[in-house]
DNA sequence: GCGGAATGTAGAT
DNA sequence: TCTACCTTCCGCT
């Protein structure tokens, strides 16, 4: 499930388990890091980061595993012996009390301090961040600029890093905004309110490891509706519920395509 | 078993 | 704006 605070969630889980914990077993069963982990083999692990999407291990302190996991990719932890590897297993940390598999990631590559430094450059700013890869106004410079919708700048990665096509969803939900609204007629109140509730949510979502959005006041319980988890691992007001009664106004949620992705809203609640 | 979809992005056009 | 890519899972035959 990887939104930014999946990939955050991570960094600490592969920190907690491996880093400074000794030299670390590395390999790539399934063959296209190969010659990277042999490289790596029998390296202790001293840090891991993330920013936005991007997760990286740090081994040492010029080498980087650079790992994003792009729409499909996984990481399963399990304790030691490790089971036998199936044959998507991209990346495998192993050492006497643990193990993690990488599967389907879009890039695993190993980079330099250099390089590692340019994906940040890249980047816009990350809720989740609390130093300078995390200052708001950074994005609201881009967005008071733009004539392009606001739903299409929150997935931009240059604009905010971290923001997937869940809490894109649910954060304009939450603020009554109409995802068609162009990014330079956000007021500087409303981007506040927006990053600040996104860095409460993303925050939540690390601690939890699931996204939910709704509000105590519209919950199933004090809606008088059944409990329920959406498939993707929380509650939410929009995300994939195209056709479904708001759980505010009651109104059909919609769905669109925007920028390659399903946008999610409701027409009633989202005003322009 | 097959087709489609899924919380993503880079690169070509 | 499109296509390709990485993998899993679900619903349909």
């Amino acid at each position: 499930m990887p939104e930014g605070h999946t990939i955050h969630r991570l960094a600490r889980d592969y920190a907690a388990r491996f880093a400074g914990r000794g030299p670390v077993t590395v390999t790539s069963p399934q063959g296209k890091f190969s010659d990277a982990a042999a490289l790596l083999d029998g390296s202790p692990l001293h840090t891991a980061d993330a920013h936005g999407k991007h997760l990286f291990l740090g081994f040492r302190p010029t080498e980087w595993v650079h790992i994003h996991l792009g729409l499909f990719g996984k990481v399963t932890f399990g304790d030691a012996p490790a089971p036998p590897p199936t044959d998507t297993v991209r990346l495998r940390l192993e050492n006497p009390a643990a193990h993690v598999d990488l599967r389907g990631p879009t890039t695993c590559a190993l980079i330099t301090d250099a390089e590692k430094r340019a994906v940040h450059d890249r980047l816009g700013p990350d809720p989740l961040r609390t130093d300078h890869h995390g200052d708001p106004a950074a994005a609201y410079a881009r967005i008071s600029r733009s004539r392009t919708t606001i739903a299409a700048l929150l997935m931009d990665q240059k604009v905010v890093a971290g923001v997937g096509n869940v809490y894109r969803a649910e954060v304009l939900f939450r603020h009554r905004i109409d995802p068609y609204r162009p990014g330079k007629d956000i007021t500087p109140a409303e981007w506040d309110s927006i990053w600040a509730d996104l860095v409460d949510l993303m925050r939540q979502g690390v601690r939890d490891n699931r996204i939910d959005t709704v509000r105590p006041e519209h919950t199933p319980e004090a809606m008088g509706r059944p409990p329920r988890v959406d498939d993707h691992g929380g509650e939410v007001y929009v995300y994939r519920r195209a056709g479904r009664p708001c759980h505010v106004c009651g109104g059909e949620i919609r769905t669109a395509g925007l920028a390659a992705r399903n946008l999610f809203w409701c027409p009633t609640c989202q005003r322009a």
